[in-house]
RNA sequence: GCGGGCGUGGUGGAAUGGUAGACACACCAGACUUAAAAUCUGUUGGGCGAAUGCCCGUGGGGGUUCGAGUCCCCCCGCCCGCACCA
């Protein structure tokens, strides 16, 4: 009997996909379509465990959807535009292009081995010219469509690289590869418009069904939706007014001040001539923006001077402060603090000395405020003081929507839903990204580059200019010969934007692109029609908010530019987030009582090689600091690609993080060689070799089918293979003849095929399988096999199991009610006496109780 | 602070309100072997018992129900997301 070598089963059938090209996804009238899609990678040059369980689930589906009769499109490709290849450019020199494409080799040529069911026909790089001026198409399209706007805003800016760092990118306050103070800036930056889609985005997520609900929970909260007031309070100097946002109008009596942002046009046009004010909103604008740094910061503010009055209380005048916790983007900029019924505007009226004026007081509540703001829930009753709305005695959610309804009646102010989503910034000051397709000429201003000159393409060493990437900054901005250019409209000599768009554009539309990847337009309507919208998408729970709502966000701009047909409104019909691969750390410390940690390959049983024994620290994320990686490589060199492939499904559930032990990764070989053997053994009996039980090991067959189609069906891939190794283990002891084994075991195959698809050919092919197992349809279960004529209920008394029953599963419920009522357990139970009630729940249980 | 989730054997985890612990790991025992490895067979929530069995058991406390890991209320612990959002 041959054993199961797993290197030659995989490198032949790899190689009889390859010849029979199945994974091509093709248009098809007469199928149904399929779209699955995980995640693309970024090519950091090396796949790791996560990658194989992602790519796996995705694989799972493909292929099972495959063999129900589906046209499939199941893509790969690569998410290569962004930093780590700059930063590597600059560590080991090299241009950040061949280093990417160098990775997306290595990693291509890593990810083959695991047999994934890819269309390789259709892979992309997102730094292919051919993909980012697409890309730099749609962007003109867009801006035609004013979804594009430029504006200045603040951003960070490391004074040492010379460039715009992301708020992540900022630690404690500097920049985390130069170490500098970060400076905010004004800059010229290009904007998505996005907020403009806020309300939509938030709607639709009520549609997407099959998403995971804290997902959608997460973009609700990121999106942010809160309806209140604008109110313009009128200066006392009659230059004007100043709007305030508020959504606790009813808190409007108690207004004591208003408070503007550092950033506001008043506080702007004060600064000039005001030398205390320009001081304090220099500090302001220094102030680290992180959100712990942010939590932290005093709240400080600086009294202008101005005045305005109360809307309502015509009599009263506020004075006007600048505040360091007022945010220039939200709302109106501008805010009335009422201390008496918040808790900052508390902490700031009593730091500088303002006055505290109740609006209402809450019953039972004494009417004095203290150290604590009085804040009413707003289904909370409250009991207004001489209220304008003339509302008293009601929740203060009514006394909002009377506020706004008296302010709007009176023209005081305007109802507005306010969200906290802000504009998407995409102008980076790099050069490994999609060029900003605009020029800008002293006579025109900003001018959209000529569709027919895309893609503009970044320049490489070709024309002679180096680029050098160890001086800071953009290595655009210093090559004339790319970014001296003609002006497109006048002819004049103008500038390229040096600008590039953030890698998170590349992402927000690659799933579109797969549907036509070689076209000379962003999509094709036929295509994109036939393919979109993307019907299972699969990633990490880290992207729950930007790229996946960035990607929202294009599908729906691209509508409106004509790219994707209409009623495409979102991706990702199904989203599924799964869970990590972790595995426990192996530690010993230095001298110095520092740690030392050390890869799994070099620990046995707890201890190094040299007998040291090592703490064991549980299960973590797989980091190579902490060096508890396994490598993928490995473990197809040492097992196989099906046994990877089956252990990182096998454990835990899909969305769930998944631990890798060694353990584990050797019991499904063991497994998948017992399959192999049993499989050998079956080849081996004699043909027509009858038996007993037949009847028995097609009915656990047909079980098996319903079960794991339910199971890979649902993404319950864990307990799908738990059913397999159940019905394996009756495989394997079953008393059956030749030809009910044979067609077990040729089912075995099909059912595993979507996790293990390299053995499952092997075994298919051995018992004379027609073609593929990879192309052969699923099999059915048979609905007369999966009821057995008899059925085991348990007798319960009170709730308490005390025996069994076998019965006839058709028996009716009066005979099953006779019959329980008749045994032994029961009788001693009622001790003579008659069952108070008897609940039989047909196929399920009886319970009897006295 | 706000929002969400989770808590089940030694471990990962199963259980449409209906036999808690499927399946796997680990452990233990047995078969085969001169021996080991591999393979195969079996045991394994805790307690009591010679035994048919009995009692306890899904973080803690209460409730709904014939019946609760599952539903409701309170509490404890852990995890995740958001947060100067007016």
């Amino acid at each position: 009997m041959a054993t199961y070598s797993p290197s030659d089963i995989e490198a032949r059938w790899q190689a009889a996909w390859d010849k029979e090209d199945v994974f091509h996804a093709k248009r098809s009238g007469d199928k149904p379509k399929y779209y699955v899609l995980e995640m693309f990678p970024y090519p950091s040059g090396r796949i790791h465990m996560g990658h194989v369980r992602n790519y796996t689930m995705g694989d799972v589906i493909a292929r099972y959807k495959m063999s129900t009769g589906h046209s499939v499109l199941h893509p790969m490709g690569w998410d290569a535009f962004g930093m780590p290849a700059e930063n590597a450019a600059m560590a080991i020199g090299g241009h950040p292009k061949t280093w990417t494409y160098d990775n997306i080799a290595d990693m291509r040529g890593q990810m083959k081995p695991l047999g994934l069911s890819i269309d390789w026909s259709r892979e992309f790089a997102t730094c292919d010219p051919e993909y980012y001026g697409q890309q730099q198409a749609l962007f003109l399209d867009m801006l035609a469509a004013g979804l594009v706007y430029r504006k200045n805003a603040q951003v960070n800016w490391d004074p040492v690289d010379m460039t715009v760092l992301a708020n992540e990118q900022v630690i404690d306050g500097k920049g985390w590869r130069s170490g500098a103070e970060v400076e905010k800036r004004e800059l010229t930056q290009w904007f998505f418009k996005i907020s403009d889609m806020a309300g939509e985005l938030k709607s639709a997520l009520d549609g997407l069904e099959n998403w995971p609900a804290k997902v959608r929970l997460m973009q609700e909260n990121w999106i942010g939706e809160s309806r209140g007031i604008d109110i313009p309070f009128v200066r006392t100097d009659g230059a004007g007014t100043i709007h305030c946002y508020s959504t606790r109008p009813d808190t409007m009596r108690g207004a004591s001040f208003i408070a503007v942002s550092p950033d506001h046009p008043v506080a702007k046009a004060l600064e000039a001539d005001n030398p205390d004010l320009a001081a304090f909103i220099a500090e302001c604008r220094k102030m680290d923006t992180t959100e712990a740094a942010m939590e932290k910061a005093e709240k400080k503010g600086v009294d202008t001077g101005l005045r305005v009055r109360h809307p309502v209380y015509a009599d009263q005048e506020l004075p006007v402060w600048i505040g360091n916790f007022v945010l220039m983007d939200y709302g109106t900029g501008a805010v009335f603090g009422c201390p008496a019924h918040d808790q900052r505007d508390l902490d700031f009226a009593r730091k500088y000395d303002l006055p505290v004026q109740n609006a209402f007081y809450m019953p039972g509540e004494e009417v004095e405020v203290g150290d604590e703001a009085l804040v009413p829930a707003k289904t909370e009753k409250v009991a207004f003081i001489d209220h304008f709305a003339g509302v008293s005695d009601v929740t203060s959610q009514e006394a909002i929507d009377a506020t706004i309804d008296y302010f709007e009646a009176n023209d005081l102010g305007k109802g507005q839903m306010q969200y906290r989503l802000r504009d998407w910034g995409l102008s980076r000051q790099r050069y490994w990204g999609c060029p900003i397709p605009v020029v800008h000429c002293d006579d025109c201003g900003v001018v959209p580059e000529k569709k027919e000159n895309l893609p503009i393409e970044l320049p490489f060493d070709e024309d002679g200019t180096p680029i050098d990437f160890n001086i800071p900054g953009n290595p655009l901005d210093r090559h004339p010969t790319w970014r001296d250019v003609p002006c497109p409209s006048c002819g004049k000599a103008a500038k390229r934007e040096t600008d590039t768009m953030d890698t998170f554009v590349d992402s927000s539309w690659y799933f579109a692109r797969f549907t036509a990847p070689r076209a000379d337009t962003p999509t094709v309507a036929e295509d994109a029609a036939y393919w979109m919208n993307v019907d299972q998408y699969i990633g990490g729970i880290e992207h729950a908010i930007l790229h996946l709502l960035y990607s929202r966000f294009f599908a729906r701009a691209m509508q409106i530019t004509g790219h994707l047909p209409a009623g495409a409104i979102e991706p990702f019909d199904a989203l599924f987030t799964q869970g990590m691969v972790t595995h426990e750390i192996y530690q010993t410390r230095d001298d110095n009582n520092r740690p030392v940690y050390h890869l799994p390959e070099d620990v046995t049983d707890g201890k190094l090689a040299d007998g040291t024994a090592v703490e064991i620290i549980p299960s973590a994320k797989m980091s190579k600091s902490k060096k508890n990686v396994v490598d993928p490589l490995g473990i197809i060199a040492s097992y196989g690609a099906d046994t990877a492939r089956w252990f990182v499904l096998s454990d835990s559930p899909p969305e769930r993080d998944v631990e890798w032990t060694a353990s584990g990764a050797e019991a499904t070989f063991k497994h998948l060689n017992r399959v192999h053997s049993i499989s050998e053994r079956i080849a081996a009996m004699d043909e027509g070799a009858t038996g007993t039980g037949d009847d028995d090991l097609l009915r656990a067959m047909h079980k098996a089918i319903h079960d794991v189609t339910l199971g890979v069906e649902s993404f319950g891939f864990n307990a799908a293979i738990a059913k397999l190794y159940g019905f394996t283990a009756t495989l394997h002891k079953s008393k059956a003849g030749q030809a009910a084994q044979r067609e077990a075991i040729m089912t075995l195959a099909q059912l595993m095929a979507p996790m293990t698809p390299h053995l499952s050919e092997d075994i298919w092919a051995k018992h004379g399988g027609q073609s593929l197992v990879t192309t052969a349809p699923w099999p059915k279960a048979n609905d007369k096999m999966l009821v057995s004529d008899t059925a085991t209920l348990p007798i319960q008394i009170n709730g308490k199991r005390r025996g069994e029953l076998t019965l006839p599963a058709d028996m009716d419920k009066a005979e099953v009610e006779k019959l329980a009522l008749a045994t032994d357990a029961v009788q001693k139970a009622l001790n003579g006496g008659t069952p108070k009630k008897v609940i039989v729940v047909p196929g399920r249980i009886i319970n009897v109780v006295v």
